[in-house]
DNA sequence: AAGTGGTCTAGACCACAAC
DNA sequence: TTGTGGTCTAGACCACTTG
């Protein structure tokens, strides 16, 4: 085992990988259990506390857990996990990982006045524009995410063009505005499809379906809202998976 | 600001606990801006490393955020949260977070062969005993959880009284069984209300309505599956949030 | 007693932001 | 230049499990 040094990457990141690498190259059916932490640090040349640090993510990424005492273990579980809920992707990355062919549609383009609710999940006036975009992503050719975008007009300078704004979200506000989201805040609800809605038409729904709902407001490293979302999941397409502490004693 | 030492608690928790009092004192509207890492360990008469794991760890809860070269920062609205996905609580927990009286009723116990689903969720013998236990928990009267608890006959030695399992699963458990429940791995997936459904009778349910699904394989320290259950919520009454990273860069 | 993970410290130096 | 968070090291000692 050994640690390739790229430039701009720390040496935790560095040691991450390489452990990665080793727990891939294991035989987990055969031995789940790691070399012990010190063992582990000779063999990277680096000190006991990076690689523990290295392992406390990972542990908290669920890829492994620890036995105190005993050892260190591959949590051959969480491998099998291809859609995780934190941390948060890119739509078409997740119709990939699930194994489908990732397609996606503008379905529509307006700007608003941001009013009461725009106004409080943006911190802007609520007399300020808002660019309010649909689309819909397939899975295979079937409809599998609708989402609402939406982000203050004034972020971005000049006209918006359809064919930019195809790009992920993520990719237009950084390319275009500057703007980098590290995290969001989600709240998790239910929607069902009425006859006379937009998501009927958008996912080609014709009984009643139950979708999964995001709610999330996305935030930059400055900790300021940069956009609002509301996103609706095919949960016969897109499951999300998770390892959770149970806060439970 | 100071630490309170009691036994058997990390100084990492104390620490935590401490900052966690000197945020709620703060005015966050007027100042959200923490004192500095070394000021605090200061404070506090620890390390810096030990301040730093602290806010590390809360940053994780979304408690806090922090900007290289500037400071540390109390995140406002992480502190409105109520029902957090992760780490999981208790069902009548999330019921009295979200402001409603918590009750719970027992609808129904059988015990049934695992059968394949349950064999390998469980990693027992096809022909093994579980236990099917299904609660329907109301708030203010209302249903808002129905959920499936499965467990192997063989963990609880003797009857299973309705009275004890009356209790959360974990009690349960813990109490007859020994066993500790530390995390889960978690599927969300949604659900409709059909006219035949022992979710309709339960729920209450008369029209179509969907209810979001958490499919949960539970497991104890050493990583062995205890139980696995199948939660149905009501997004009307019951509202998850969290704080995710993004994967995006 | 031996092996292994958990906690904590002191201290050096780097990277980023603002003045 | 100063202030602040980020990374990394060496090393001491504790706590849990197994033989």
């Amino acid at each position: 085992m050994e640690i390739r040094r790229v430039k701009n990457r720390s040496l935790n990141e560095e040691v991450k990988e390489a452990l990665y690498r080793y727990i891939k190259s294991m035989d987990i059916q055969k031995n789940n259990k790691l070399p012990r932490e010190e063992a582990l640090a000779e063999m990277l040349g680096v000190s006991r506390i990076t690689i523990r640090r290295s392992l406390t993510e990972l542990s908290h990424e669920g890829v492994i857990f620890r036995k105190h005492g005993i050892g260190t273990f591959v949590n051959a579980d969480a491998l099998q996990i291809k859609i995780t809920f934190n941390p948060a992707q890119e739509f078409e990355k997740l119709i990939r990982n699930s194994g489908y062919k990732a397609e996606v549609e503008l379905v529509n383009i307006e700007i608003k006045l941001a009013g009461y609710n725009g106004s409080n999940k943006l911190q802007i006036d609520p007399e300020d524009e808002v660019v309010i975009v649909e689309k819909v992503f397939y899975a295979d050719g079937n409809p599998a995410i609708y989402c609402i975008d939406r982000f203050p007009r004034k972020l971005i300078e000049g006209d918006i063009s359809p064919n930019d704004i195809k790009l992920s979200i993520f990719e237009f506000l950084k390319a275009k505005a500057g703007k980098i989201v590290t995290r969001d805040i989600v709240e998790i609800s239910t929607a069902m499809v009425t006859e006379d809605d937009k998501l009927a038409a958008y996912m080609n729904s014709v009984k009643p379906k139950a979708f999964l709902v995001f709610e999330s407001v996305n935030f930059d490293q400055d900790n300021n809202p940069v956009f609002y979302d509301t996103e609706y999941y095919d949960t016969d397409l897109i499951r999300f998976s998770s390892c959770r502490q149970k806060d439970i004693y």
